[in-house]
DNA sequence: CGATACATTGAACAAATTCAAAGCTGGTGG
DNA sequence: CCACCAGCTTTGAATTTGTTCAATGTATCG
């Protein structure tokens, strides 16, 4: 599939001339499942674009497990808080299925386009929308609200991914996902099986997490 | 209490002359408990530094309830997002507690001072800085390691504010928050009591937290 | 000395995780 | 083509963690 980088709002102020500049300056990678796209410690050299797939960047803890901070599962930018600060990479991003992902070289990026007002203010808008999606994130309590909350908004997501990353990106165990999965089809809210899922009732979806902001 | 404008780190970088006109165009306010700094809605002109006490932000939800989004306690821009953005006020911002408050009239503050990269960067670092503290904020599962997490990284706050308004920014009730502190009190890892706090054992208060980020 | 506000304690309750077991499903080799 | 297997999903029961509710304790301020 080709990515038209213009779609992509992070850059969609730009003419075709500056398009042209920023392909030339960036490549599209397809990572596999468990590749990683960049370490905890590394100097950050690329501006990492998520085009498609589902990133997680975790940290190791003083033992061999890990903690995960984030998943990416939407078009977003991944680790651009160590390349627009210039400092390390706080934590690894691996991708947990196979990835599509744009890279940008930072330095001639931030040459050619971070002093144009535009992009650095839509960088800024994105900091500020990221500042605001993680504060939201810490309002839906209960699980239930999680779970209606991301079919409100992705249910997408239920085609593309198995149910146990879906509960592991909200967050909680498989068993809970389940059973509020079950409870939503029981209600008559959703509709799902092996191949599809589907909404049923957007109202009643509404009411499972309103109040959430 | 005078504050010196230059002992913020936002603005360490600026010289005398660029102190100077910072201050000309900014005032320290004092503002009481109860007292709103800024409305959801609200088209923002100041950029506001918080310097001193307890500011919480919250929405309003469909009811005449509140949700608390954010507490803020120590040195921090409120509410940047939306000066930022040139975008309204997203929630409400509200002092907690007496509170002393830097505001910047923002238009001068940006013809004068965005502009200049080190200013911008020391933005662009503080919008980094509170992403990764918002992700650090969804690690700590247990009520006893944001006890603990508070206890180590701010144990002034105990001497500052009452224990329920403490327990309200761990998004706690009192009640877990009072039979936390007597189990770090029984495991002789704190001394507290009318008007002292003590930290007795600054290691195993870190094994209650460590890796937790 | 009250009165009010805050803090602590105990017991019942609710929500989610953990553990264990059983049920599906899709791919592979016989 | 079918049986099997591994990986994933679902279900149930026990457990853990924190909240809620109710009661009691404590401190401070008039």
């Amino acid at each position: 599939m080709a990515y038209a980088l213009e779609s992509i709002c992070l850059f969609s102020s730009l003419n075709n001339e500056q398009l042209k500049k920023l392909r030339q300056m960036s490549s599209i990678v397809k990572f596999n499942e468990g590749n990683i796209i960049f370490y905890e410690g590394d100097s950050p050299s690329y501006l990492y674009f998520l085009l498609e797939g589902l990133v997680k960047i975790y940290k190791y803890d003083n033992k061999d497990s890990i903690t995960i901070l984030d998943y990416y599962y939407t078009q977003a930018l991944i680790g651009e808080a160590a390349v627009l600060g210039q400092i390390p990479h706080s934590a690894t991003a691996e991708c947990d299925t196979n990835s599509t992902v744009l890279v940008v070289e930072y330095k001639k990026f931030a040459k050619e386009f971070l002093h144009n007002p535009q992009i650095s203010t839509q960088i800024i808008m994105h900091l500020v929308e990221k500042i605001k999606s993680l504060q939201g994130s810490s309002l839906p309590r209960t699980s239930m609200q999680k779970v209606a909350k991301l079919v409100h908004e992705n249910s997408e997501i239920f085609k593309k991914l198995k149910k146990y990353k879906i509960a592991a990106i909200l967050n909680m165990t498989p068993e809970t996902f389940s059973r509020n999965l079950k409870t939503l089809k029981k209600e008559g809210i959703i509709s799902y099986g092996s191949g599809f899922f589907d909404i049923l009732d957007s109202d009643k979806l509404l009411r499972k997490f309103e109040n959430c902001h």
